[in-house]
DNA sequence: GTGAAAGCGCTAACAC
DNA sequence: GTGTTAGCGCTTTCAC
């Protein structure tokens, strides 16, 4: 493996210039350039990244923190970080902390090894006070860790409002919603609250059962779903995530459940799931991909010192489907 | 930041020192360990991982190239991998080739630059020639890259048979197949000549359709899957991936046609989209969590300088499901 | 057992 | 404009 001093040696010049000819466009004369790109070829010589790394005392990479990338949400979630940070000149570091003890602690720690110049943290944590005496660059993707870590979410007051919207046109009575862990505070369990203000503005009722904490698999929405079923034999109506509210569609269907007409359902997060079934399903979708964009121009930025805003807030819309 | 050299002198020893109590843990005596351990705690020390890893030319840390991540088969492949290799000690560096120009070449280059330790290649490429000089570990996940690239994939064979098998207890008389792009050749293409021995032996006919090169979406098999209902007036059978298989379930309820009754779909692959809809799908799944962890063990075995086989083949699985 | 010093390969400030 | 050289922070060999 060519390094530096051998293409100096093979260009006739010295390590200094070949540094700088191939890292700044404009420099040395055509000639030199030339004669170092010559030796470059010849020797094939490819820069040692770790080198430079040191050097500039940067890596050029970013953590991505998530519970699990084998979630429609954050597949895509994760998919369009991935992008953006590309087209920005950064690596992806995944890191899922699902199934791992402890995995926080770790991830947090390769961040203050230098191994990642700063993190995007999709992943819960229950433990908020890791995160407060950390100086490096680090955005929270949909969660609370620290009033000064900047935040990047959906505006889920107007989720709140889009699904409530869409059950107030089919006149339910009794809506069921399906909400994540109330063990932790989260701005998307925020949808919850401004969809009963205005669901119990018209006299609806409303109930509200929890998922586990760091529940995503496909499992236990579907435990759930019969639970909601024995326990409200009322309900026309349910509110939850992509994953739970397909369960209940299941169990629906197979309890002999007749959707839309006896049961309205609405999906929140709106990923592919809810499009690729036998019956789209009525959806408020998250901007994922705009999301992701903007997380991802958000933490070059502080990366960049260019810290702005603490907080960036997007817009859901509704997906019209079959089933409210 | 702290550095070794801070520790050293807070802790009365030399840099040396530090560094060896820091890395192996029966080094010194417990006096001078007791020592470091305490500065170490004081200031707060993180090595740097940039300088280690110039130091031990080594970055414990994967690539792992894929399409995309938003495909659930990739998705759970991938999820896999990053728990498996960080088991392993190592750390999981994504890229996705899909949507990027030319990608392929700038992770290869990566992997050059002594960025990643190694890699799993699991996109499509065209441009195998790519692959042939590669010094760096690498390991192929079900793809042909180079006669002398490790493989790890699914027992395509036992696949395609498994795929015949349930057809044939039904009673089909034509099955169309949905394949990937014919373009490049990969060990998942096998499967439908399995499947089509079978088949011919058997009498029915086969009819083959193609996805363009590099299609993980799900609008094409959309509208492929229209196609096929016109084109084939007399299928009584298809074959696909998950996704191409759910197009075809969603296109042929909306055209009134009875599945299984009228229709036997088999999808090929067996990921969770198959089992979360309303109808639960026949499926031929691969093993993709053992897969993973294959590759990972693998890719760090070859980073050790222990490379075995050239090729590791796990058989996949029947599931039953509503639609076969 | 412990400390000094020579790298690891590259960058950029600083002389010439 | 070009070359020399001192770091970047850590690891480990080699004397003591």
């Amino acid at each position: 493996m060519a390094k530096i001093r051998d293409v100096a040696q093979e260009a006739g010049v010295s390590v200094g210039t070949v540094s700088m000819v191939l890292n700044h466009p404009d420099y040395g004369s055509p000639a030199i350039r030339q004669k170092v790109q010559a030796a470059v070829e010849k020797l094939q010589y490819v820069p040692s990244e770790m080198a430079r790394n040191l050097s500039l005392k940067r890596t050029m990479t970013v953590g991505v923190i998530v519970p699990t990338v084998a979630h429609p949400f954050f597949a895509e979630l994760v998919e369009g970080l991935e992008e953006s940070l590309y087209h920005l000149g950064y690596k992806t570091m995944l890191c899922c902390t699902q199934q791992k003890e402890n995995a926080e602690h770790v991830f947090i720690e390769m961040l203050q090894r230098q191994n990642m110049d700063g993190i995007i943290m999709g992943a819960h944590s229950l433990d908020t006070s890791l995160y407060q005496g950390l100086k490096q660059p680090i955005i929270a993707f949909d969660r609370y860790l620290s009033p000064d870590i900047p935040i990047v979410h959906t505006d889920h007051m107007v989720g709140g409002r889009l699904a409530a919207e869409a059950f107030l046109q089919h006149d339910c009575h009794h809506i069921v919603e399906i909400s994540g862990s109330q063990m932790v505070k989260t701005p998307a369990g925020e949808y919850h609250q401004a969809f009963n203000e205005v669901m119990h503005a018209h006299g609806v009722q409303t109930d509200i059962v929890s998922l586990p904490w760091n529940s995503f698999g496909f499992e236990e929405p579907l435990l759930l779903a019969e639970k909601i079923f024995d326990d409200f034999s009322d309900v026309d109506g349910i509110l939850g995530s992509d994953v739970s509210v397909m369960a209940c569609l299941q169990v629906a269907v197979r309890r002999g459940i007749k959707v839309p007409e006896q049961l309205k359902l609405v999906a929140y997060d709106g990923t592919i799931l809810t499009q690729n079934g036998i019956r789209k399903l009525t959806a408020v979708r998250q901007p994922i991909d705009e999301l992701a964009k903007v997380a991802a121009q958000k933490i070059v930025s502080i990366i960049n010192g260019k810290q702005d805003d603490l907080s960036w807030v997007l817009p859901p819309t509704l997906i019209s489907g079959e089933t409210c």
